[in-house]
DNA sequence: GCCGGAATCTTACGAATTGTAACAAGGCGC
DNA sequence: GCGCCTTGTTACAATTCGTAAGATTCCGGC
């Protein structure tokens, strides 16, 4: 079975159709393809797509309307892709309805990417909470919680979760106390800065770090901080 | 009272801020402008934004670290403003959790659009009923009754129903404390405000929660509450 | 290698925050 | 009045997290 999201792809040119759909289905995404509007309404009477990518200059048929009807009464998600730039356009064919709009020449990247950020929002796939997996951990940000290869789950506390959040978002790269201090420790009333060795170190024994040779979060004296691990968010 | 949508604006230059609240609010929202960081996240504990608009390039933070937190843990609506144009920039900014990512130089025209398209997706304005799903759970607020997968039926009282549908409308979302008393205490002299976390508890008794691993009312030590849970209004 | 000072780690403690049980005040029906 | 329910208040327990202080590690100079 399938669970992955389906794209529908409506664009009479052939190329951008393929390459939508190669950029999609590498992404994870099931992607139907058409050319006509009419088909594309035919298809719609035996499935519902996840996402609509429609182009507005379609040969048999007003892609505006197309586009109203799909959003307003359907409650589909669309996203215009169209090689009309100028900005009444796309105020036009958001108020109609459309989700975005995207402007040709694009990069499939940014489509993926646009994609996801609607998929993420609620209403949508089971798509929870946020997670990130690395070496074996897996940490639950929803649920504050970190869950080992075994499945055994540890809670970890806000503060926690803010130093762990700052390393797994820059996986490999030196961190600096200064910018710790900045990025946690929010406003200016400074204090201590060993309050945040004193995180990093309730943060290690949560990971089960060896202390004399930890192996995810490394000390760079005199420097700061690399967080070492192959990091996957999701 | 106000039910306009409230929008936040948060750039360093306040020609854009000017040029943006002026055009959101004839268009019918509410604004509030920042012009760091510190500020903004200041505010955020006493109200709750529709709509953030972040400038990536701030004086005092990594805006990129403010984006995700914002998207992921609050549950917020980020779209994002920047003069770094590259593709990359794009899809990173929307991965790590903004809904929309646009340009400068942009038209404030546009920018409405894009957020009226937001706003108008469920999950906004959040649609009060009379019953609400949740996690196996069924509240009947016309009732006073909570309903869990067995059928089984436990009452639950105004006071703790006025919580319960405060989490329901946001879940996912940070609820300070602050907010919650002007939200349900009401303007009124201030009681002690130990009644709101015996409020709570008592909602986490009736939910069957572990007291030692609460899945559904999350505390933030020093912040608040976030209700974790998939609800469906209806 | 050895030493001294600085940077960092760890542990203990305590202030502030939050959880919850117990009690009290008020409301409502009988 | 009496019992029951709701809700706020109080008291005390548990948790979080910064601070302090001693222990340990690092690194340059000798």
């Amino acid at each position: 079975m399938n669970d992955a999201p389906l794209v529908t792809i409506l664009d009479d040119e052939p190329a951008i159709r393929a390459m939508l759909s190669d950029a999609l289905e590498e992404a994870g995404f099931r992607t139907m393809g058409f050319s006509r509007a009419t088909e594309f309404e035919a298809a719609l009477k035996s499935t519902t797509p996840d996402v609509c990518l429609v182009d507005l200059s379609l040969p048999d048929r007003d892609g505006l309307s197309l586009v109203h009807r799909l959003a307003l009464e359907q409650g589909a998600t669309v996203i215009i892709i169209s090689g009309r730039a100028q900005v009444q356009d796309r105020v036009t064919g958001l108020e109609l309805g459309a989700d975005d709009y995207i402007i040709k020449p694009f990069d499939p990247a940014e489509v993926v990417a646009r994609i996801r950020a609607r998929l993420r929002k609620p209403g949508f796939s089971p798509q929870t909470g946020e997670t990130a997996r690395f070496n074996g951990w897996t940490a639950h940000f929803d649920r504050y919680m970190l869950t080992d290869e075994t499945g055994a789950d540890t809670p970890f506390s806000h503060a926690e979760g803010e130093v762990l959040r700052l390393f797994l978002e820059r996986p490999k790269r030196l961190i600096s106390r200064a910018m710790m201090q900045e990025s946690l420790g929010g406003a200016a009333g400074e204090s201590f800065d060993r309050a945040m060795d004193v995180r990093i170190s309730r943060l290690r024994t949560k990971l089960r770090e060896d202390p004399k040779n930890p192996r995810l979060i490394k000390t760079i004296y005199g420097a700061g901080y690399i967080f070492l691990g192959e990091v996957n968010w999701s």
